[in-house]
DNA sequence: GGTCATTCAGTGGTTCGACCAATTAAAATA
DNA sequence: TATTTTAATTGGTCGAACCACTGAATGACC
């Protein structure tokens, strides 16, 4: 049984070899850690079921102490990146079964600029749900909602276009009364801040999108779900087209 | 300037004055840790803007090692539900303003037994989205996972029909290779591990399910993409009807 | 008296070294 | 050979110390 600690043992050679984690500089230490393995398991470089090295040897190699390592792996765990198993290790998650969103915003930052596969399944993503949200607005919207619809439409015009639209999905989202729906847009719409200047860098696009604040605020009011779903399937895929072209011709 | 750790300072009584948290049993310490803070802070007796005590203070509360205490704060800061500033402390965030999927999920699991409202969005929102993934996975799909859902469909016999279901849905998210879709359906599934015994409880569900398995799995084969997107719908309708029903009938 | 730079106690961040507890696999035993 | 025992490995907790940042009290200066 071991007494001491840090035996000074020689590297276990039974798990993988060398994931090479960089040494780190001084300050926010355990995010960096994080960082870095987060990133090397979204990449693919540290694959679904490999063994880290134990924490001792790690934080060794890592150059810090195993305090600070242990918690930016208790950081990971909760991202649903590593399953730290008491007694016997840390192994590393599929990160396509995280629910992190964390980890999604991860993935979509983890390359300079915009890449385009994940704005495609941003933008595709939007066109599968929000049409049927649209109609759902149309049906349990109350007053108050409409009201606020009616205020972005006419204020938009002192309103940058997408912030305008942004609200707009919101208030369509609150409208539904869908508690999910209105968590899962507000992340769209987060990620839709960053890459919606792709598509109203286009003047014609503001103008479309002000027909569209319009045209779905009336639709909403008369509780016209069918005339909702279309308008909001009109233009999100007219969006999505266009903001790839955009996007692609940069 | 301090030289000494834990001067036995007397409460320090300029943050909230006690926020009685149980000192905690011998075994995944730092989870009941996390347990007892989430859940003062979505039930409310911990506010927005609220500091909680120094670290050093709270872990004597707790009666854990600042270390564990730590690891806590650290998994709790992941998931939105606190801000750590260094040299200055603890505050608690407002949980709506939360983007983390494992907060709205600790909400959901907060009451005893099923809320119908929740369920209701939860069903709501995969009737949404569900049937243009299913569209999606028709047209992106390859073998690999029309493969996947063959095994599944052959071997369900040997699964328990809701994890044959969950594993179909799981699938077809992939295949739509979408991974924002990928990821929101993660979550729906985990939830719906949960509730989902209210649907499969009546033996003509699962007849349905298996049949709805067979189907999907063809459709999607064919590459059917009108096919895959009109079963889907249909079949999450009827779970929806069924399972409301369920619920208030129990 | 008001403004600014300084000081310093308090707080989170990191380190060290140790022991506890769960797991696994090798070794001893039936 | 099958089973039990043992010991090494690994994550979990502990406690004590020092480092680094923040903000408010202090005091010099205008």
């Amino acid at each position: 049984m071991r007494q001491k600690e840090d035996p000074k043992g020689e590297a276990v050679e039974n798990v993988i070899s060398n994931i090479k984690l960089n040494p780190v500089s001084r300050s926010r230490l355990h995010e960096d850690i994080v960082s870095q393995i987060q990133n090397k398991i979204i990449t693919g470089e540290l694959k679904a079921g490999e063994k880290l090295p134990a924490e001792r040897e790690l934080a060794m190699e890592l150059n810090v102490n195993r305090a600070t390592l242990r918690e930016a792996l208790k950081k990971l765990e909760v991202q649903g990146l590593v399953d730290i198993r008491h007694g016997d290790g840390v192994y590393v998650k599929d990160f396509l079964e995280s629910e992190s969103l964390e980890v999604l915003k991860a993935m979509m930052y983890r390359e300079e600029g915009a890449d385009p596969e994940i704005i495609d399944s941003l933008l595709s993503a939007r066109s599968a749900l929000l049409p049927e949200v649209a109609a759902m607005a149309a049906i349990k919207r109350d007053e108050q909602h409409v009201r606020k619809l009616k205020e972005i439409v006419e204020a938009k015009s002192n309103m940058p276009v997408l912030e305008a639209d942004l609200a707009v999905h919101h208030t369509i989202a609150r409208a539904s009364g869908n508690y999910l729906v209105i968590f899962i847009l507000n992340f769209f719409n987060k990620l839709f801040r960053e890459y919606g200047k792709f598509y109203f860098s286009a003047p014609e696009n503001e103008n479309r999108s002000r027909k569209f604040h319009r045209d779905i605020c009336e639709a909403i009011a008369k509780r016209d779900a069918h005339k909702a779903r279309r308008i909001m399937k009109d233009v999100l895929e007219y969006a999505h087209e266009r903001t790839m072209k955009a996007i692609i011709d940069r």
